[in-house]
DNA sequence: TTTTTTTATGCAATCGTTCCCGAGAACGAT
DNA sequence: ATCGTTCTCGGGAACGATTGCATAAAAAAA
């Protein structure tokens, strides 16, 4: 049922050689003959020789291969950043493996463990929202393989992270929404495990004190599915509207979450008075009626940038223990959805 | 660099076994007495064994990967398509490499070859808009690799194929323009050496065909790159619209097509007049303003069914020969970007 | 007790490739 | 003629796991 493939050996018999030689042949070792290897080269390419990575990767114990774990890739964010790691890892000789964790902690380890024993060269990971054991990293990180974290990250693995300023992107978002004249802005954010989610809801803690605006408390609420499951976040708009302090502002934090939420005060009804923001990579999002103002990540770079680090890495003849955090700056996109509020009346949109 | 993996021979050595010994009592060998059994079991588990699915791979030749090629990831479709995929894949056992072809068949060849060097046990494809030699892979499937076409499919391979039903789905659009009192529909598609183009062209021009209205070569424009570059369809529209025939709506092929067509008219102020339907999966359409009539494919399930069929293939004693093209329907979903046309006057989105 | 059968284990080949060692040949130097 | 070099090349172990075959010991049958 399996096809047969070409071996040295098929070139070794052919040419009434040893392996040895036909191997160093073609690694165009100093010690073989230049006529022999012509010999040989010929030979090989004429019967469309290709070295089994596999039989590589076992004796050499590398594959030149990473792999990456992220929660969907049907998320902006994360397709564009695979996009910006496939851009460098191509170019520098490695293949890309992808896999999603679905915000399972689970699927995660499974998939981490399981690219590593198929002999990954090196780990570029984006946590799952549900990931607060990391045992099984700091294990595999402990042994020796290299991972950089990217977007979601850890303090408990010591090794290189990427990642937007989260921080600054949802003060200045906040920030906006000050200036537009809200006065109640609700945070509905993702996992309060995640890193992203502490950085980001600091920015916003932050920008309200700044400007002398209470933070409280019930208008905080957490979707610790990140918006991949739309009744969590029905549920926190809703008791978000019904409870004593009504938003008049609304700013999320990620990507799936601002789809999903802008949908849902759509179809709620509530987004007559309501501004609107968030952080999402969407390239649509000025198709929107209304047309969103966004937090936008540099997503391409902080997946180049990560990769650099990973294959840095992999390449270093000696243990790394020098490790950089790199920030990225965020994009303020404003648009309607963030109309100038007059007074205590609801201004319309355009 | 690399860190040291258990492996079955340091399990006999501390137990003074063989290795042949030890392997089958890992695998519960009814040859191995219940007292050594026990006692590699236990010692594995201590030491945290797991066998080296690279040297497996080299003996066995299998893998239990299937590797799939996409054009985009960053695509509705294919994200959706591709969580199809893994929901099968790994209930049946088999791992998932994603990698992407960028539209380009170079590419998508260097990916093909490498993933089945890598030894996976099948394909899943989509061809890119820029495959028309499709040599390689011919001689891959008539070498023995289960290949399952799905989306993007071609006759010049006899395997299973998964597609969605393209033919009525470009019908139904079409004649929902005609019905809502449209003449002069521009058709906006990708690259003219897919399937699913020819599909849906088809489907365009026999809707159009069945309702009297004439077809005209100058109302179709191709863009190869399937909406990848912006430049490509801006153009398109361009010529579109000051040509002799001055469309009165359009209907895009394709996920990205869709959203940049869309966005382009919308930028370019042609948008007033003009019905706008398109292929897309896109779960925010109805956010647009004016939200979108779409056709929309079963992404989800064309995945599933595409991984049923591969993993029937390689899993089966004997070649299959026997193979069958699965259909599956389209959904147009009606929304405001195609309002009634009164007469000869243009009518108002809500 | 001897022979046969059963049970439990080890040896060695295999998958495809690399690489350490060693060996034979040719050649110049002694 | 003998010795050390240099140049080519082959033998065989190794990477980690499986497996057919051989074999030792133990148990059963003679």
């Amino acid at each position: 049922m399996k096809f047969d493939t070409v071996t040295i050996k098929d070139i070794a018999k052919a040419l009434n050689l040893s392996t040895s030689t036909v191997s160093r042949a073609l690694r165009g070792s100093y010690e073989i003959s230049a006529e022999t290897k012509k010999q040989v080269l010929e030979y090989a390419e004429k019967i469309n020789y290709r070295p089994n990575p596999i039989a590589l990767s076992l004796k050499e114990r590398r594959t030149r291969a990473i792999g990456v774990v992220v929660s969907e890739i049907a998320n902006n964010f994360f397709s564009q950043a695979i996009n910006g790691i496939e851009s460098i890892a191509y170019n520098r000789g490695y293949h890309v493996i992808i896999t999603q964790s679905h915000e399972s902690m689970e699927r995660e380890k499974v998939n981490v463990e399981h690219m590593a024993s198929r002999g990954v060269d090196g780990l570029l990971v984006s946590l799952s929202s549900e990931s607060v054991d990391l045992t099984y990293l700091k294990e595999m990180h402990e042994k020796g393989m290299p991972i950089v974290f990217f977007d979601r990250v850890t303090d408990e693995i010591e090794t290189h992270k990427v990642i937007a300023n989260n921080y600054l992107g949802a003060y200045h978002a906040t920030e906006h929404l000050i200036f537009q004249g809200y006065k109640r802005i609700a945070h509905v954010t993702s996992s309060p495990y995640l890193s992203i989610t502490a950085e980001r809801l600091q920015g916003y803690r932050e920008a309200l004190e700044k400007h002398g605006l209470p933070f409280e408390e019930s208008l905080v609420k957490y979707c610790s599915h990140g918006g991949m499951i739309s009744d969590e976040v029905e549920e926190a708009l809703n008791s978000l509207f019904k409870g004593k302090i009504r938003p008049d502002a609304l700013f999320t934090a990620g990507d799936r979450l601002t789809t999903v939420c802008f949908a849902l005060v759509k179809r709620l009804k509530l987004k007559k008075d309501v501004g609107f923001t968030g952080f999402t990579n969407s390239h649509v999002s000025d198709l929107f009626s209304p047309s969103l103002t966004v937090v936008q990540q540099p997503a391409f770079e902080i997946g180049q940038t990560a990769t650099e680090l990973l294959i840095q890495m992999i390449e270093s003849k000696r243990p790394v223990v020098d490790f950089e955090t790199r920030k990225f700056p965020t994009n303020l996109i404003i648009r309607e959805s963030t109309p100038k509020r007059t007074a205590e009346k609801r201004s319309g949109h355009k």
